[in-house]
DNA sequence: AGGCACACGC
DNA sequence: GACGTACGTGTGCCTC
């Protein structure tokens, strides 16, 4: 069977430029539409694998369409430069794939489309469509079907005869008549005045087309409707004829010249290689050990049999591969070195029995520079070896200079700097169930190739941090973090594997009577964990109201079920049974299964490498989002509890960090003096938005206050506050002017740090933190909004990320310092987490919040609040 | 294996 | 006038 897809290449092109930000690459050339472009074409060919494949484009400005309608396409925008230079590298780009491609004179790509679909037809070919455009519906038949991207732009909707109907209610050649009645302001063809979507489907059910309705005019109901027909009769019939795509153009391309095979051709990959495209790339199958750039260097190595001073030097690159992601207790698979005295691979038992080796390891005088190094010194540390002297991590540095670059590993960091003779980790081991480790001499080829990059990358990336006066955000803050938080990774926290199963009983039964009881009130019985089938029992079956809707069906979500709740007893069980079970699975069972069998504790993994504001994240498991707002998800804090016997749990948090850091970086006196009087910070925020007196605030006011601070202090739209409100966007939105108004010197720095970030490219922190922003620029609304959100909100967050950064390092200090035996355990963000003797407790209830507090000096006093207990339930 | 919907924390 | 809107991690479902 012949398969035959047309592309409206036009109209993707400017999809993918208007979807994607304005990538570009090292040449400076404009890319976005182009790769756009190519993972939409490749998505549609790898699924479709047709026979013969044609991308039409529009040819020149006018057409045979302007000679009817000289204002045809007339609001059009003038094609951005940025988009027009691009259109030579998708033409490129089909040749090297030999993808047929056809331009006529006069002609839209839409009329190439109409007149090769309707020979396909004919010739018995199955023809997809692919456009952004929904006028090309109009083509869709029982051999024809048209995609339609959606948002984004690999994301497509099929339609075919039945999905239009049920889409318009009308059928596919009807669609020229819809056009013809609501017009389109895009190809400013006009239509009926004041008809909209609604009014023209209504009246085509009724009538069938537009002559149809003109000639039983008199039937319309409605007298102005009929007014509006009657005044615009010769726009309909015109704009009918606008809508309307040729399919006799007179094309001199044939379905023999459009047959199309699939393969990759070197044309296709070195045109891939100048646009910088990776992913797509390795997605044809361009393997990087095989490329050439990589092998054509070969590097000199020794295979270590004994470690010996000739292999030691400072500064060396240290490479300590742990191939898991989760490194508590995983194998070493090697080691190497990269030095001034050569490249040195030493097989792992080699070098963990090597007296000498571990000497130089424990060296603080021996400078090391690693890639990743807290997941070097953790591995070794579970085997009872110290590593000092780290001064350099790759990793860190890279994700100083910009967090945002998609992968902080080491061989795209490396060729960012050009160095090409290292291999990424999943290229040579190969990934997923792929994955062979090899032996010897290949092995250690390819962890001296890691040493000797990294050796070659460091005076590059010190440079780079010192050009952005980043050095000592790194060196005196990240590095020496990357060591406390290795301590607190190693120690883990205890756990109590009995109370987390007690608790698992009870909710158990818990969840068991719930699923009788919403199987009774559903009347059948169904799997309640799946959205798909409870939004069919709850809009299908009980014939609930549906509030909204997600892409792939009913919306079943928490905020979408509140508002249900009167409706049906059926909905507040499903709540319940819904916060139960995600206790259960994530909470019980899923703490349960990371129980570390050596230790019987818990020991998580900080990711210090990976926000965009700086703050940590934490994983295997999260232990930062343990449940607190609510009682029955509080108490799995319970089952965390102290090391040792007659120890306490002690926890100190920061009070509003983010908006003392708003007051100190906006200089806003009214909020700086809010907190100098230590007052509460959401009633002052009514009191000053609302305009009453402190009695006078209501707690409605309170929780708006609250709610817009939170705003300010995440970064959320008025569209976010508006729905965590429960308001419209309008009211949010005067919320927030509102609230500007109330604290001048925040709107002032509001518009003042979106005004530098456009300067810059990016916003900072207190500690010189960086996040670029380019889509500040950007054309889109959204992601210019975005982007200006970013911006005020980043150095909020980052900043106050960058205290509770700097507090840990001195905390870690003084607790050694005063010989305590307490031990920090965790970090929430805000709040930090540490258990300690009992008879330590009063000396941490002094120290702790002395060294938070003052960890930087603000225009306003930072406050830490504490408490402590049993478990972390009881530290609160 | 990967996406999606959902839910938890800050 | 619509767009689709804090960040992170983990779970179960579902499709491929």
């Amino acid at each position: 069977m012949n398969k035959l897809i047309l592309i409206d290449g036009s109209g993707i092109a400017y999809r993918a430029f208007f979807a994607l930000p304005l990538l570009n690459n090292d040449k400076g050339v404009y890319t976005n539409a182009v790769y756009g472009f190519t993972t939409m074409l490749m998505k549609i060919i790898e699924e479709e694998k047709p026979s013969h494949v044609l991308v039409a484009f529009d040819a020149g400005k006018t057409t045979f369409r302007h000679k009817t309608y000289k204002e045809y396409k007339g609001t059009r925008q003038k094609t951005p430069p940025e988009l027009s230079e691009q259109f030579s590298f998708i033409h490129e780009l089909l040749d090297a794939m030999g993808i047929k491609r056809y331009e006529i004179e006069n002609y839209e790509a839409d009329d190439i489309i109409g007149t090769l679909a309707v020979q396909a037809e004919k010739e018995g070919f199955e023809t997809k469509v692919v456009t952004g455009d929904k006028d090309l519906l109009q083509l869709v038949d029982d051999h024809v079907t048209v995609s339609l991207t959606r948002k984004g732009i690999t994301d497509v909707d099929d339609y075919d005869k039945e999905k239009v109907y049920e889409r318009y209610e009308i059928t596919p050649d009807k669609i020229i008549d819809l056009k013809g009645l609501m017009g389109d302001s895009s190809d400013n063809i006009p239509g009926v005045q004041g008809v909209g979507e609604k009014t023209a489907i209504k009246l085509l059910k009724q009538f069938g087309s537009i002559e149809d309705i003109y000639q039983s005019l008199e039937d319309v109901s409605g007298k102005k409707l009929k007014e509006k027909l009657e005044n615009d009769r010769e726009k309909a019939f015109l704009s009918k004829e606008l809508a309307t795509i040729e399919k006799h153009a007179p094309i001199d391309v044939k379905l023999d010249d459009l047959q199309y095979e699939y393969k990759v051709t070197s044309e296709l990959i070195d045109l891939f290689k100048d646009l910088e495209f990776k992913t797509l790339l390795e997605r044809v199958g361009f393997d990087e050990v095989i490329s050439e750039d990589a092998e054509e260097e070969t590097l000199e190595f020794e295979m270590v049999t004994e470690v010996n001073e000739q292999h030691l030097a400072s500064p060396s690159a240290l490479v300590v591969e742990v191939l898991e992601d989760n490194y508590h207790y995983a194998d070493i698979v090697g080691l190497a070195l990269a030095n001034e005295k050569g490249r040195f691979y030493i097989p792992t038992e080699t070098a963990l029995n090597s007296s000498i080796f571990k000497e130089w390891l424990a060296d603080a005088n021996q400078k090391k520079i690693v890639f990743d190094g807290k997941k070097s010194i953790v591995s070794l540390k579970w085997r009872d070896i110290d590593i000092n002297g780290v001064t350099f991590d790759i990793q860190m540095a890279s994700y100083l200079i910009d967090p945002s670059e998609s992968s902080h590993d080491l061989s795209a960091i490396a060729k960012r700097k050009h160095i090409k003779f290292v291999y990424s980790d999943d290229a040579f081991y190969g990934k997923g169930a792929k994955r062979v480790i090899p032996e010897g001499e290949k092995l250690g080829d390819h962890l001296i190739r890691k040493a000797e990059a990294m050796l070659k990358c460091q005076p590059l990336l010190k440079e780079e941090l010192e050009n952005n006066e980043q050095y000592s955000l790194f060196a005196e803050l990240e590095m020496p973090l990357s060591l406390v938080l290795a301590e607190m990774e190693e120690k883990g926290v205890k756990i109590s594997k009995e109370t987390l199963e007690s608790m698992g009983e009870e909710l158990r039964e818990k969840l068991e009577q719930k699923q009788k009881d919403i199987y009774e009130l559903a009347g059948t019985s169904f799997n309640i964990n799946s959205p798909k089938q409870l939004g069919e029992v709850l809009f299908e079956k009980l014939n609930l109201p549906v509030i909204k809707k997600t892409k792939t069906g009913y919306s079943t979500s928490a905020d979408v079920l509140e508002k249900l709740e009167s409706e049906h007893d059926i909905i507040s069980e499903i709540l319940d049974y819904r916060q139960l079970g995600k206790l259960n699975s994530t909470y019980i069972e899923g703490l349960l299964k990371v129980i570390h069998p050596k230790t019987g504790k818990i020991h998580t993994r900080f990711n210090q490498a990976l926000t965009q504001t700086g703050r940590l994240s934490s994983t295997d498991p999260n232990l930062q989002n343990i449940p607190i707002r609510l009682e029955e998800g509080r108490k799995i804090r319970k089952a965390f509890i102290p090391s040792k016997q007659d120890w306490m749990m002690f926890s100190a948090d920061y009070s509003q960090i983010e908006l003392r850091v708003l007051a100190h970086i906006a200089n806003d006196e009214s909020l700086i003096e809010a907190f100098e009087h230590e007052m509460d910070i959401h009633t002052k925020t009514a009191m000053d938005v609302f305009g009453v007196d402190k009695e006078d605030v209501t707690s409605l006011m309170r929780r708006h206050a609250k709610a817009v601070n939170f705003g300010i202090v995440y970064g959320i739209s008025d569209y976010g506050l508006s729905q965590s409100l429960n308001i419209t966007r309008k009211e949010a939105g005067a919320f927030i002017d509102r609230y500007l108004e109330s604290y001048p010197g925040v709107k002032q720095y509001m518009e003042d740090i979106v005004q530098k970030a456009k300067q810059d490219g990016f916003v900072t922190t207190l500690l010189h933190r960086r996040r670029y922003l380019p889509d500040i620029t950007s054309r889109n609304f959204n992601r210019r909004s975005f982007a200006e959100r970013t911006a005020m909100n980043t150095p909020i967050q980052g900043s106050a990320a960058d205290i509770i950064k700097k507090a840990m390092i001195h905390m870690a200090k003084r607790l050694k310092d005063e010989r305590m035996q307490a031990n920090m355990l965790l970090q929430v963000h805000d709040e930090l987490i540490f258990e300690a003797p009992k008879d330590e407790i009063d000396k941490l209830k002094t120290i702790v919040p002395d060294v938070m507090e003052n960890a930087v000096k603000l225009k306003v006093p930072l406050k830490v609040d504490f408490s402590f207990g049993d478990t972390w339930y009881d530290a609160k």
